[in-house]
DNA sequence: CACAATAAAATTGTGCGCAATGTAATTGTC
DNA sequence: GACAATTACATTGCGCACAATTTTATTGTG
């Protein structure tokens, strides 16, 4: 039960907790344009490499899962990392439903080039000592909260 | 000059806060689908409706600077809430370069039907007192260092 | 084994975001 | 008062996001 706080209950646009996040994430993004450009990808393609640098080679619907997006969003995302030669895509000969992700070389050695990105970025936002985890929790503990009650109004 | 603080340097995806932004963001747009689908309309087109509701009939570049967004986004959406009979598009006569926007009487009395949305949202959140204001506060904060260096970058 | 149910991905269609380009009206400058 | 520069907006093209549908493969269940 939330007091009726009028922050929350407002119909101010600069009020709204969402434009702010909204406004926030794209302004992010636009920031890392500049900066993922000469490595010829994009922001979202900039995750999925991400998680295969960390993971190594993961199935389509992983990959999903880590970014939340759905196939919708990755199938072409990922048809265009494989015409730009950073990926491969292969059917497990196991079970031929699932398509494996795998970095080639490229891929794999973009790794390097890309380490100064999240610097960049992080200085950037020139967030104090601190504040930086503090916000990534925050977060994700909202992410988790209004993802499951927009799982519970989508199972109606 | 930023100290090597490693959470802002890795390249682990769950790390960066880039991510649980991008993530957030999507999250909470997917919470407002199922509130504004029964009115008709998506979340950008919400966030315009919420500013001619504030100020009044506005030309398109004044919605661009509320909003943050250009008009390759927005003149497309204005045509698609003319074309849905909430807005109404007329050419200033003193200025014939210039789009008014103006809500018409169905645009209106949207209001009122959509002013549980952002109660249902705030419940969602589920912030702590004062959290609200908080994380307002900080990716308001954020979103301008950012757009700032953005501008810089694309000034090269 | 047949065959329904499930699972993993791909495809289709719509609506953003945004860079790049185009168009028409207005303003400044000589 | 011509005319270059600027302003306000529209258009084009591409890459996401995501709902809905389809395709192909696997897994129960009798």
């Amino acid at each position: 039960m939330a007091a009726p706080d009028p922050a929350t209950t407002s119909q101010r646009l600069d009020d709204q907790l969402c434009f702010s996040l909204y406004a926030a994430s794209r302004a992010v993004t636009q920031l890392y344009r500049p900066l993922l450009e000469p490595l010829g990808i994009t922001y979202p393609q900039y995750l999925v490499l991400l998680v295969l640098w960390e993971r190594g080679a993961v199935p389509v619907g992983e990959l999903g899962t880590a970014l939340r997006l759905d196939y919708g969003t990755l199938s072409p995302l990922l048809k265009r990392l494989e015409a730009a030669g950073l990926v491969e895509r292969t059917r497990r000969p196991d079970d031929e439903r699932s398509v494996l992700i795998a970095l080639t070389e490229a891929g794999d050695a973009l790794r390097t080039r890309a380490a100064a990105v999240p610097v960049a970025i992080g200085d950037a936002m020139a967030l104090p000592a601190g504040e930086h985890e503090r916000l990534l929790e925050v977060l994700a503990g909202l992410t988790e909260r209004v993802a499951a009650r927009a799982a519970e109004l989508a199972a109606r």
